[in-house]
DNA sequence: CTGCGAATGTTATAATGTTACAAATTTTGC
DNA sequence: GCAAAATTTGTAACATTATAACATTCGCAG
C-alpha cells in the first residue's frame, strides 16, 4: 500500500477515495457486513474531501443526488461506518472525516487547520503511549481517545488565501 | 496551595468550590475582568460536582433558583469563563467543567469515566511534548490541543454500584 | 414462497447552540 | 456629578445537531 496523501497538498484525490472504498469492501465482506449503497454514497460522500464533513451536510448532498433521505438515515450509515473504523467522528466540530488508517487498530490524533479546515489523521506511538501512562498513573483504565489539534497547517501558515 | 482531591474519591467538595471561587476572583481582578453575579454563580453551578454539567442544565438550575435566564445567558457565562481559564468545553460530551488548573498555562487532559461521569483533569507534560512533537513533524503550527479519555476511573473498575 | 432479521423510510421531537436587537448597568471623560 | 460610551444582561426567535418511535421494505435461509 502506498503512503498517503497530505490533505492540505494538492494531489490525486481520487485516489484517496478508491483506496477508502477499495479498503472498505475488503473490510466489510472480512467482517461479513453489509456495505449497502446508501452506507458506501455515504462514505464517498465524508471522502470527497479532507476536510471533516457535517452530517447534515451529507444530508444535502444526499438529498440534491435524489435520494429520499432524513436525519436518521444519515446518521445511520455514519454509525455503522464507524462501527467499522471506517470514519471518525471529529468532536470539537461535530463533523465526520474517513479514516485513513481503516482496519489498523490505532488511537487517531487529528491536525485541523483552522483555515482551510482539512484535516490529517496521525498514529503516533509516543503520543499514544505518553497518554496511556499518564492515564495510567492515575489508575484510569482507557478505553478511548479523543486528541484534535486545531492550528494552522504548513500551507496556510504561508499563504494568504486560504482555499 | 494543597493538592487537590480526585473527584471520584469522598471528599470535601466545599473546598473545591470555595478554591475555584477564590482564585476565580484573584484572576478577574488581576485581569480586570468583571466577575458578576451571574458569571460567578454560573461557575458555582459547574462546580457543583466533577461531572461536567450541560449548559442546558446549568440554565435548568439557574431557572429553578428563581434567575429570569436564557441560553444566552448560560453560554456567554460560559464563554467568558472559559475565556479567563476558569472553565473547560469538553467536546465529547458537550459539556462544561470547572478548571482545576485556572491561571496556570497548560494543556488539559481529561479523564472522563463513563460509569460516573466524573472528569478529572491532568496536566502532563510527557503527553503534551509528545503531542507538539508529532504535530511539528508534520510543519503543523498547534493551537489548541482537545484531549478526552474515556474509561473507567479506579473506584468504577472495582466498585459494582455506580455513584 | 414464506418467515425472519436487517436495513431503510417517515414523522416528529429532543438537545445543543446562535443571532439580533432592546434594555439596563457600569465605566469613563469631562 | 453627569452625559456619553462601553459592557453586560434580557428577550424572542431561530439554527444546528442528533435521536426516538414506529412502519415498511429488502435480503436471504429454509
Amino acid at each position: 500500500m502506498s503512503a498517503r496523501a497530505l490533505p492540505y497538498r494538492p494531489h490525486n484525490h481520487d485516489a484517496c477515495v478508491n483506496q477508502a472504498l477499495a479498503e472498505a469492501k475488503a473490510i466489510c465482506q472480512q467482517q461479513n457486513a453489509r456495505l449497502t449503497p446508501t452506507r458506501e454514497r455515504v462514505l464517498e460522500l465524508v471522502w470527497q474531501s479532507h476536510k471533516p464533513l457535517g452530517a447534515y451536510d451529507v444530508l444535502a448532498k444526499l438529498t440534491s443526488e435524489g435520494h429520499n433521505a432524513a436525519p436518521p438515515t444519515v446518521y445511520r450509515a455514519l454509525d455503522f461506518l464507524q462501527q467499522y473504523g471506517l470514519v471518525h467522528r471529529i468532536a470539537s466540530l461535530n463533523a465526520f472525516t474517513g479514516c485513513t488508517h481503516a482496519g489498523k487498530h490505532h488511537t487517531g490524533m487529528f491536525l485541523i487547520c483552522r483555515a482551510c479546515g482539512n484535516a490529517l489523521e496521525l498514529t503516533d506511538t509516543s503520543v499514544s503511549t505518553a497518554i496511556y501512562n499518564a492515564a495510567g498513573a492515575e489508575a484510569f483504565c482507557t478505553e478511548t481517545v479523543t486528541l484534535e489539534v486545531t492550528g494552522l497547517c504548513p500551507s496556510c501558515q504561508t499563504e494568504q488565501h486560504h482555499e
